[in-house]
RNA sequence: GUCCCCGUAGCUCAGUUUGGAUAGAGCAUCAGCCUUCUAAGCUGAGGGUCGCGCGUUCGACUCGCGCCGGGGACGCCA
């Protein structure tokens, strides 16, 4: 494939740097695809690096280089594949690749199928990503909708690049968050059978609780103020919890995420494990007591602040039990432990690091990834959310309304450490300016020729490449047989978003070349390499599509 | 106050990790292209002091320092 091209290109040019003699240190050589078409296939700036060291000029070591490199032209790594090699002003040596190079480029990519994009640079890696891990305290939020989407495909990704990767959702189910919601589903039961309530602000102020209130007093039977009254708010809490698990799941499979592993805190931080850990931590002299709360000194591990973990009323910190689970975690021998967070969790870091640090455990294989916030347009303006005054929009209302294929495709757009603009509007539109059906109508558009091309012409895809040369189908397999290297990309930096831009890249590529090139011609020989071309492009758009989890429509 | 992120075309963003060629894309605007495989497509044009200044360098959108502007985080909340 094109790595192996470059790769050869690049032992070349290692051997060609005999000719400038002795060289104190040798950088790494780069291969690269240039800035611009008309120079060439593929470049090397070699003799810029090394123009400081030796006290040359670039432009002259760049022609040694080349000169030494036109030597080995006609010998065998390079015949056949390189037709020329040109030294172009600043001292940048430059590849042109024929024709042919490209032709068995396309070959091998056909060879490896459905299999194509995927790679072994993960070395087997195990890895667990750990994602949403919302409180069973309400339905999920757009903020939750791209966390999703980032953390499901960034899986997806890391699966297909070598390594073992599952998805893991962790309930916080215990401590404050649930006894506040058993109180604000008692609260609004009482308000259902008349009382006046004094309702708390730091209970949970969203509409939906008002619903649960009554479905509970429907389920319990519930008919009196007094009745309601009598129930023990554990109860309420309990009811609450499960409902909220029941809507999370399921706003969850809208959206085409299915969780590996679901981790409990009710069953994982335990009291007791809670105890032995911190018994643990004090023991190494990382916790101490001050004002009747006992502190972790995370200070000692670069943390701005020590951190409470048990308060002085009793009660744990939300930081205690996410020790314990993350001692857990990293009892589970993984290799890295990604925490994809949202933005109001940016100190939240330091703090896990430092208690990763203090177990002893290898806290560069704990990685925390922010996702920033998403917020949504619609008609040019601004949606507000305030979670405060429970005032969010739903991940649910943003599936109803745009569809799943265009909701997670948006959300994975932009950097994750980028905020992002969703734009309602341009989601629901079905026409070119939405990249999602950029990309599916490019899809679709193959698949009605292959089918045309055998059901009229009785046309199969060749598997032999003779005739290709002409300059959208070459710009068409080089397209292609960068997706592995998007991939790669996609992995090594935790980020799914340069994934949909290859996708948006290379359905351009393929419009481009259906509208100079057709496909079902007279000449049969070119029509057979042609659909051969286009099955490729077909599986690579398939195969990044099912990466990020969208639909590939074979009609549209 | 401390810390973090950001500032590139009218808009939304790539490019900055590892400094190199003429700073790219999409949208929007304008002008074109369907008797032929899906026009949900393609082609062309206009549009830039890469926030500002200084420094390092043969070379800075990229690195360093200082400003200016925007956003966010800093609880015995999670």
């Amino acid at each position: 494939m094109l790595a192996r091209i470059r790769h050869d290109i690049n032992i070349e040019i290692r051997l060609a740097l005999a000719v400038l003699g002795e060289i104190p240190s040798v950088p790494d050589i780069s291969v690269e695809a240039p800035a611009f078409k008309e120079h060439g296939d593929l470049a090397c700036n070699v003799a810029l690096q090394l123009s400081k060291q030796l006290k040359r000029n670039p432009l002259e070591i760049a022609g040694s280089i080349k000169a030494a490199l036109d030597l080995r032209l006609a010998e065998l790594p390079l015949k056949g594949v390189v037709s020329s090699v040109e030294v172009l002003k600043p001292g940048f040596i430059n590849f042109r690749l024929t024709p042919g190079a490209y032709r068995s480029v396309l070959k091998d990519i056909r060879f490896r199928g459905q299999d194509f994009g995927r790679t072994n640079s993960g070395k087997g890696k195990r890895v667990l990503v750990e994602f949403v891990s919302a409180n069973p305290t309400g339905p999920l939020t757009v903020a939750h909708a791209r966390q999703a989407a980032v953390g499901d495909v960034l899986v997806n990704v890391l699966n297909a690049t070598g390594h073992y990767a599952e998805r893991e959702f962790y309930v916080n189910d215990g401590g404050n968050q649930i006894r506040t919601l058993g109180k604000s589903v008692q609260l609004r039961t009482f308000e259902l059978f008349g009382a006046t309530v004094d309702y708390p602000e730091d209970c949970y102020q969203g509409g939906y609780i008002h619903d649960m209130a009554k479905i509970f007093a429907d389920q319990k039977k519930i008919a009196s103020l007094d009745a309601a009254k009598a129930v023990a708010v554990e109860e309420y809490s309990g009811f609450g919890k499960s409902y909220l698990m029941d809507v999370i799941r399921e706003d969850l499979r809208l959206f085409r995420v299915k969780f590996d592993n679901w981790s409990f805190e009710s069953e994982i931080a335990t009291p007791e494990k809670i105890e032995e850990t911190l018994e643990d931590l004090r023991h190494k002299g990382f916790i101490y007591e001050k004002e009747g709360a006992l502190w972790f000194k995370s200070t000692q591990f670069g943390d701005d602040k020590d951190r409470v973990v048990k308060k002085s009323d009793g009660f744990y910190t939300y930081l205690a039990p996410d020790i314990v689970y993350h001692k857990y975690k990293y009892s589970r021998g993984f290799d890295l432990l990604v925490d994809i967070l949202g933005p109001d969790h940016h100190g939240y870091i330091p703090r896990i690091k430092a208690a990763a640090a203090a177990l002893g455990k290898d806290v560069n294989a704990l990685e925390g990834l922010i996702i920033q916030l998403a917020t949504i347009f619609r008609d040019g303006k601004q949606l507000r959310m305030s979670t405060r005054a429970g005032e969010f929009i739903s991940l649910r209302e943003v599936v109803t309304e745009v569809g799943t294929d265009a909701g997670r495709f948006f959300m994975l757009m932009r950097q994750v450490n980028q905020q992002l603009e969703f734009d309602i509007d341009l989601a629901k539109k079905q026409a070119p300016e939405n990249p999602v059906y950029y990309i599916q109508y490019a899809h679709a558009r193959i698949h009605r020729i292959l089918d045309k091309a055998k059901d009229e012409a009785g046309l199969l895809p060749a598997e032999d490449f003779l005739k290709l040369a002409q300059e959208e189908e070459l710009d068409l397999i080089k397209k292609i047989a960068q997706f592995p290297e998007f991939l790669d990309l996609c992995a090594k930096g935790l980020d799914p978003s340069p994934l949909t831009r290859y996708m948006q890249e290379l359905a351009g590529v393929f419009h481009r070349f259906y509208d100079r090139c057709r496909v079902i011609d007279e000449d049969k020989t070119i029509s057979s390499e042609r659909l051969a071309l286009i099955d490729a492009t077909r599986v690579t758009l398939a195969n990044g599509l099912k990466l990020l989890g969208v639909t590939a429509p074979e009609k549209m």
